[in-house]
DNA sequence: ACAGGACATACTGGATGCAATCAGTCCAGT
DNA sequence: ACTGGACTGATTGCATCCAGTATGTCCTGT
């Protein structure tokens, strides 16, 4: 009985250091570029350097924190090339899993896809808008039996989520938001029944933030090619 | 100037450990299920137990690897279903990766292309035919310009390498294995620059993987849905 | 004044040790 | 005989401590 793999859970310190700092990437309080010291977090977090150094490794793997030997830590930063990759694979991706999740897609989710773009619209606040845009993607992306396909989707967020940021905030001052995307487009789409439509004004939507992102390389790190 | 990431190098402990597990899992050493306790990989690479912890923790997050904690640490086993999945994602992703790779491609690079179908062909060792179809596909896709994309596919060829593995035997085994897959269809088709055309082999490749993985349910755990 | 090198500081990497948790075993009670 | 509970061994999680490395500074020599 002792091959068997138990249900997961996880170690409370390093899991909780690991969310806490992701959620901090994520939300923007730490900027790509900005040097993370393991002994501030181990404070922050009331732990040792430990769990911190294995949180690290794990955010390391996600993408979200790039790790030198015996020098530090840094939040990841991503080249202009680097962050329009990310955006032609979620193309890829995205519209199949919207596929897969809408064929599971009850009438309660899709009442609470019609609340959030309504938020969205009204949204004046930055950070509020990027947080109901991100529940607003995972809302019609919670099909049952898509682990993988999420799971990578997710990380594809996340590791342009400071992007995603900066873009919006410009487009935002050129108060051409509105303009830009309206949220009750595929929710129509997936009302009706029509896939098709509803994948398409996805990857639409996906390549038209991509370009928009490579019209605008001040957003990004000037030169530093920063590969593996 | 200390806000300036510079380049990547690897802590040599947990490093070299996360390459020697991740080496070990590939080569079917560890089989999926397997536990694995931090002590012995700590005796095996010569440190210990906090190395081995980080490297965990990274192959964990490659999803090689399903920490639970307060218990343990095992070889990550994928069901069916989960399998599947990975396999449709490299359906969507692969196609283009490989578009994006030829543009790049040199003589010397299609010649050894040639050289490793040819070898492929002639490999009677499952072992050395999965290292020359593993090195076959990834000399595919070494471009300039594409970090992540790469690397999303070597990740999720390296979580289903066991299922591969014993899909490989299962097939060899039925002497099926040459009608199966011609590998110089694809290079015949770089060669001569029909990209649409290569992008469907191995779109094709992938798929019929995938389906005939389906008919063989005896490869995966039992029941064990698994899930984090 | 400037370049090159030695020093000091700060931080990371890793080893050891201890407390906490889990799994399997044994025993008692029914 | 079988179920339930306490116990023990094994293993993980974490904190403290020490060594190694990189960066920034200061000093010396030209």
């Amino acid at each position: 009985m002792a091959e068997l793999t138990p249900a997961t859970r996880d170690g409370s310190a390093s899991a909780r250091i690991a969310e806490g700092l992701r959620r901090a990437i994520l939300s923007g309080e730490h900027r790509p570029g900005e040097r993370i010291v393991q002994e501030e977090l181990a404070e922050r977090y009331g732990g040792s350097r430990i769990p911190v150094r294995e949180a690290l490794r794990q955010l390391e793997s996600e993408g979200l924190v790039r790790l030198v030997a015996n020098t530090g830590a840094w939040v990841q930063s991503l080249t202009m090339a680097q962050c329009s990759e990310v955006y032609q694979t979620r193309e890829r991706l995205e519209p199949p899993l919207l596929r897969h999740s809408a064929e599971h897609l009850t009438d309660d989710v899709v009442h609470s896809l019609n609340e959030l773009a309504q938020k969205m619209e009204n949204s004046e606040d930055i950070e509020e808008f990027l947080e109901l845009d991100r529940e607003f993607h995972f809302a019609t992306y919670r099909a049952e039996g898509t682990y993988v396909l999420r799971d990578l989707v997710t990380r594809l967020w996340n590791t342009t989520q400071p992007y995603r940021r900066a873009y919006t905030s410009l487009v935002d001052s050129e108060h051409m938001r509105i303009f830009h995307d309206d949220p009750h487009m595929p929710v129509s789409a997936l009302r009706d029944g029509d896939l098709k439509l509803a994948e398409q004004i996805v990857a639409i939507h996906i390549r038209r933030t991509r370009v928009n992102l490579e019209r605008h390389p001040e957003i990004f790190p000037p030169t530093d090619p920063n590969h593996e």
